[in-house]
DNA sequence: TAGGCTATAGGACGATCGTCCTACAATTCC
DNA sequence: GGAATTGTAGGACGATCGTCCTATAGCCTA
């Protein structure tokens, strides 16, 4: 038990911290607290605050990478992959409601501190972005695949900011159900 | 000279400090620094730093609601002013791209931040929300106009969010034209 | 058993935060 | 022209921030 569940542990905290907190909002001690650990010996683990947060960056690159890879090897067609995406609206809608999309609202608030990992940080965009761009390709919409990769993106981008802003679950069902739909006009007519 | 303009001059100064730099990370200094006056004068216009955030509000509910007042009088169709609301994304493109969308990100940071000045922010939203809705029952839909202004505003805000991440104005464009597009299809078939 | 790592605790540090207090200049009013 | 009010300046305050330093337990190795 020594060692490095320690600094497993302070990322696991801190991650869901800066999530629902922020991450200037969150401070050493809250970290510190969640993990029932000196703040002093904090230091052993992380030279800083902003090696923590690439710390969390890191983590949540490796989990939607290992999500995303997940969803395709799951051997649906692209369309159901897409969908799958369209729905984690849906599966995290309660956080959601309550602090947003973890991405866009990560990336928002590094772009106002502007944060040297803002670049990082938006690696998480880009990781959806080329994969629905290869779904969208694998559907036959070569050309303009990252068009509209980067329009599923934006909606979904939208509609968590305003199921947030609103609290409305119901909005939030209804623009995923838009969504789906608009996803199926692309799909090729077939059974 | 007197008084009156120095409270204003605060409340203008917050108002883009807020909006580049995030609420809770603009400090006193910053906002005193920015109208050249002291920081202990500050407590003779406003009594905290959530008492000038209520004005820097105020003042964005009232610059907003003149802002749709002259769109909704300048006497044209209730397309051509909806596309007034889409085209503010082109308008203030620049700073979208730097700093995103003054209503989204001040109303995410608020929720994160759990603030109870979060309801009043969210009456940004409501202006636009209602003011569509009422351009939407405009033109004769009735029955789902709220749920069109919702689905309108959601997509500007993804475009905001994301020409923000990905600083890219041609994607911007491309969703401006596709969000007109969508529109037209609405508009009863009339030359 | 002695010595060297590993991991943790606790507190000191300088800076900065929002807040508050007092002194003083400028203006207005009797 | 003295008094009262209005507006401004500057600094003190306690708290908290991120950071750093040192002491000390527990462990493995020789």
């Amino acid at each position: 038990m020594p060692g490095k569940t320690t600094r497993a542990d302070i990322v696991e905290a801190a991650d869901q911290l800066f999530y629902r907190q922020g991450y200037e909002h969150t401070s050493f001690s809250d970290i510190a607290d969640a993990v029932r650990i000196s703040r002093g010996n904090f230091y052993y683990h992380f030279k800083s605050k902003d090696e923590i947060l690439d710390a969390v960056i890191a983590l949540r690159l490796a989990d939607t990478q290992s999500m995303l890879e997940q969803w395709e090897s799951e051997g649906k067609r692209p369309a159901d992959r897409i969908r799958c995406f369209i729905r984690i609206l849906i599966t995290n809608r309660s956080k959601i409601m309550l602090y947003g999309c973890p991405v866009g609202t990560l990336s928002a608030e590094l772009a106002k501190l502007d944060h040297g990992s803002q670049a990082e940080a938006n690696k998480l965009f880009e990781l959806f972005r080329t994969w629905l761009c290869r779904q969208f390709a694998q559907l036959g919409h070569k050309d303009d695949a990252d068009s509209l990769a980067m329009h599923l993106l934006a909606r979904s981008q939208g509609v968590a900011a305003l199921a947030n802003a609103f609290r409305d679950e119901s909005f939030l069902r209804q623009e995923v159900e838009q969504m789906c739909d608009w996803l199926d006009s692309f799909v090729p007519a077939a059974a």
